[in-house]
DNA sequence: TCAATCAATCAACCAATCTTGATGCATCAA
DNA sequence: TTGATGCATCAAGATTGGTTGATTGATTGA
């Protein structure tokens, strides 16, 4: 897998975590799953609206969710942070001082 | 610095990464910076369509430039990269199976 | 069954972001 | 000083993204 291709795949996670309602969420999620009516209290948000965000997170990869009975539980894909931690990683260590040739 | 003022500081981050052409800007400036004129040409973006995400990324504090001469070189900033490492990081350790209480 | 609860979805609206082509400004070479 | 080059900026339009309130379907307890 060429750094393209990867930056392609990588877009989606990124898109899911530019906003800072949904940076809420995921901090909510990183201490472990959590059905929707607790976020919905937790963060104050409309329902559809948080529904809205959970689903742009999960089709992104960043999230999964299970049911169970009426309730809907969601929780972090630690594959998708392994993801973005390592292509962050690749970033710094590719850093060489090239020269100019502009 | 708590988590949640942490996310709010690192949203401008996402966003800035939240766009193809930007990461491919990203991954073209890994290796070193450049000036505008080898960007775009490597990129193949109009000049202004480059110019615009060359400031989304500056003003989120992704990227620095400097002026030389007749040309702007941009480089990515290592603290960024480094403040989104720490905050994924901190997110995998933080993510203890906790009990529900919905 | 029936009513209540949980969550997804929808359409309509508004807001933010991106693109495009033009213009302006600084720098440099002739 | 003049023309060319590199880059930023702007206004207008297009596209995408987010919010709102209502509706729907599934599940549960009474």
């Amino acid at each position: 897998m060429t750094p393209a291709t990867t930056a392609q795949a990588l877009c989606p996670l990124f898109k899911a975590l530019a906003d800072p309602r949904r940076l809420e969420v995921v901090l909510a999620l990183a201490a472990g799953e959590r059905c929707v009516c607790e976020l919905t209290e937790q963060m104050g948000l409309a329902q559809s609206k948080l529904s809205f965000h959970l689903k742009v997170m999960r089709e992104a990869g960043l999230l999964d969710s299970r049911v169970q009975g009426r309730w809907v539980y969601y929780r972090l894909r630690p594959e998708a942070i392994a993801q973005l931690g390592s292509w962050l990683k690749r970033l710094q260590t590719s850093e060489l001082p090239k020269v100019q040739s502009c």
